[in-house]
DNA sequence: ATGGACCGTTGATCCACGTCAACCACAAAA
DNA sequence: TTTTGTGGTTGACGTGGATCAACGGTCCAT
């Protein structure tokens, strides 16, 4: 890996404090002064362009990433060549977290489009979090949630039925646009049907012909990559009662 | 919650540096002086009847607790009543990660068989940890590994087929036995082929009836829960190349 | 011992989703 | 413009695992 990042004005510093994603990224719930030190932990910003990595499973773990701008997918591949994507990751949101136990990546980090992330040193987190009460909560909350998300994503897998789990992942970046302040009806998803679907764990084609099922159902309207919400509620009550068989 | 632990025998401190798990729990690679001075950590122990809580989804989040004896699920359930299995818990594992983020618990916490863990508060760790190096390092490690361990359910969910599930599974278990100084070969399950299915995402029929397959194989002989492993690469074997099409 | 829960096994049938295949839309390259 | 490639849609068909159902084994509590 070159890891040379050339001082160009893209690896400036810019203050956590400055930044307005405080509200998702780590930040989220310090005070103002324990904020401003963090400034000293953030260091150069890296640009990813879509489709490279940002770190590759196997790769020494130095660092973990907080998204700048654009957006990732992680997976896995297994032996035999089957891949299977964990997550996807918006701005104000983390990666690495995986490679702390080894300290080795244990997944791909993959831009989905043009990219940025801030880097932020494990050594330095660490250090910095023994003597800041509240990053070192923020951080623990931030590796928790991750572990509930995937909670979350095992359940879906687990016990849900095809367009059940498509009705989840639209609520999901619905909610998680809205966060950001964009539209909860109308996005741009920036990943395409099959990385939705290993996601899913569901085939292309079956993600396919969920997405059209629901447009002819008037609960959203497709257009590629381009999702417009019609019925939220309706979405809502997919992922409530399984289709057939109102309980048992 | 009755919180009041009588105070008997049973709550009475264990030194984490007397400890056989001191291996597998969350001491692992401390020096001996920071071991000891985990002992101030370790509080009371509680013990937990077969079937029963050790906390439940929306109990307001204290501690994390280590398996001291005897194991544990965990599980979530939806609101239309599924319930899923997210975890099996053995010793020296960790219970309660999950609650940091929110500080409630979002899963329930279930002994398989009469347990006993050490409580371990939030606060005291999150106070310990800035002093101690090593605990810090050790318990974000702790949570890291969940995470990874948490992908590694998610692709076995997402990609893998009834009866890889199942190899994997057993593998799994052999592996954890093996690591607490058990037989790698020969085990006896506390958990019950539903809750078996509901971790792997299958029905309990289609766990018995790849059970009985692979005993039919003979790769495990199979009696009730107690299982022992006969063919352990041809277990492996499975979970490496899908069944139809040996690599497209 | 004995009745009753609970747990596990096995068979028969069904259907949700995977598979295979053809075709279309759009974007970048030539 | 045409060409080429990648991503998306749709149809026909097959199958792995769910579902429904019957029965057997084991462990308790009485």
């Amino acid at each position: 890996m070159k890891a040379t990042v050339p001082i160009t004005v893209a690896s400036l510093k810019v203050a956590c404090s400055q930044c307005n994603l405080v509200e998702l990224c780590l930040p989220f719930g310090m005070s103002e002064s324990e904020i401003d030190r963090l400034d000293e932990l953030v260091g150069a910003r890296r640009k990813i362009k879509r489709q490279q990595h940002l770190y590759r499973a196997g790769d020494p773990f130095e660092a973990i990433y907080a998204i700048r701008a654009g957006s990732f997918k992680t997976d896995v591949l297994l032996e035999d060549g089957r891949e299977q994507v964990t997550g996807f990751q918006m701005t104000g949101e983390m990666l690495g977290l995986d490679g702390i136990s080894t300290e080795a990546h244990s997944c791909n980090a993959i831009a989905l489009e043009d990219s940025e992330v801030c880097v932020i040193a494990y050594s330095k987190l660490e250090e910095l979090s023994r003597v800041v009460e509240g990053l070192q909560l923020q951080f623990h909350k931030v590796m928790s949630r991750e572990i509930v998300r995937d909670h979350g994503v095992m359940t879906l897998l687990g016990s849900m039925r095809a367009e059940e789990r498509l009705a989840a992942f639209l609520l999901n970046m619905s909610q998680r646009f809205t966060a950001r302040g964009f539209s909860p009806a109308e996005f741009h998803l920036r990943m395409t049907r099959e990385e939705i679907g290993s996601y899913l764990g569901l085939k292309l084609e079956t993600v396919s012909r969920a997405f059209s099922k629901f447009q002819d159902e008037g609960l959203i309207a497709v257009q590629q990559k381009h999702i417009r919400i019609l019925d939220i509620t309706g979405l809502k009550r997919l992922i409530q009662h399984p289709s057939p068989s109102p309980r048992p």
